[in-house]
DNA sequence: CTATTATTGGAAATCATTTCCATTATTAGG
DNA sequence: CCTAATAATGGAAATGATTTCCAATAATAG
């Protein structure tokens, strides 16, 4: 069976099979989690949180999921600049609300927002698609982030 | 003299000055390189391609003098996924065209963009504006990125 | 139930980036 | 032009997130 790529019918571990790949305690737990945390979680993170209730679960094990949930489109890996990748939940089965970010360069908050986003995404579809036919790409995903100072940290000066 | 924060007159030395910094023969190299390699430089490459004129520049300088450009805005660090971070000179003296990103996610193949910038450009200003008042940030900078398979790994298959 | 093969965990390896610290270079001010 | 004050440097070593290895284990198809 093919795998790495997904035709995407039913969820989660329907999905999962689907795509080729089994299902395992440690991937549910790790989907757990995530889908749980509405968060930006470090592998570390989802480690602890995992640990108490599944010991056995390595931080390697992890590591290695997030990348197939990255690859199948189920978690998106971001980056906010400090130094470790953070992990979000892509999307329900209701689908999640999207929401871009808003970053401290300071001290590293990061804020969702949703506000504007229909405009944004709006745009972005548009982009998308124009971009995709020139340079003939197939568009799978695209990344908004504003960076700033937050209120606090500007405080603190 | 206040460091860090920079009023912003003059240009390269004058403004590296204007600073607080210190001009040294290792920053006018790093600065020379990344202004003309219109491209998305990692400390290694660039620490490659000064090493033959500048041999005593070492890599450790060059991380820091990213570090410190980078909080001046002189210079944009960037993220590709793939594990180094890329720098990329933010805008010369007569201001260099804007432009975004588009990555393959399979061969990190990058592609700048500047169609359709304008629209982009234009609702970014706007959001900027909301998110700033909204949640009280200073907002120095935004991030878009597109990403997707390119046509040659997309044949790959 | 069994054979096949994906998955696992833990230790060790990688690799980009930072930290340390003694040395050197730049700058302001006389 | 000199000199003191201190910013900047480089190289080695440390750090820390992520990967790699590999023998052991578990999930799945039939």
């Amino acid at each position: 069976m093919p795998r790495g790529q997904c035709g995407g019918q039913g969820w989660w571990h329907g999905k999962f099979r689907g795509c080729g790949y089994r299902m395992t305690l440690g991937r549910e737990a790790i989907l757990d989690v995530l889908s749980k945390a509405e968060g930006h979680l470090s592998a570390e993170d989802i480690y602890i949180k995992i640990h108490s209730r599944y010991p056995n679960v390595g931080l390697t094990t992890i590591y290695r999921t997030l990348d197939v949930l990255s690859d199948v489109g189920m978690v998106y890996k971001l980056d906010f600049g400090d130094g470790r990748a953070r992990y979000e939940f892509a999307e329900g089965p209701k689908g999640v609300h999207h929401h871009h970010h808003l970053v401290c360069t300071e001290c590293h908050k990061i804020i969702d927002y949703t506000d504007f986003i229909d405009d944004e995404v709006e745009l972005l579809n548009q982009t998308e698609k124009g971009l995709g036919q020139k340079y003939k790409f197939k568009i799978t995903n695209h990344l908004i982030q504003f960076y700033g100072v937050c209120q606090e940290c500007s405080d603190k000066k």
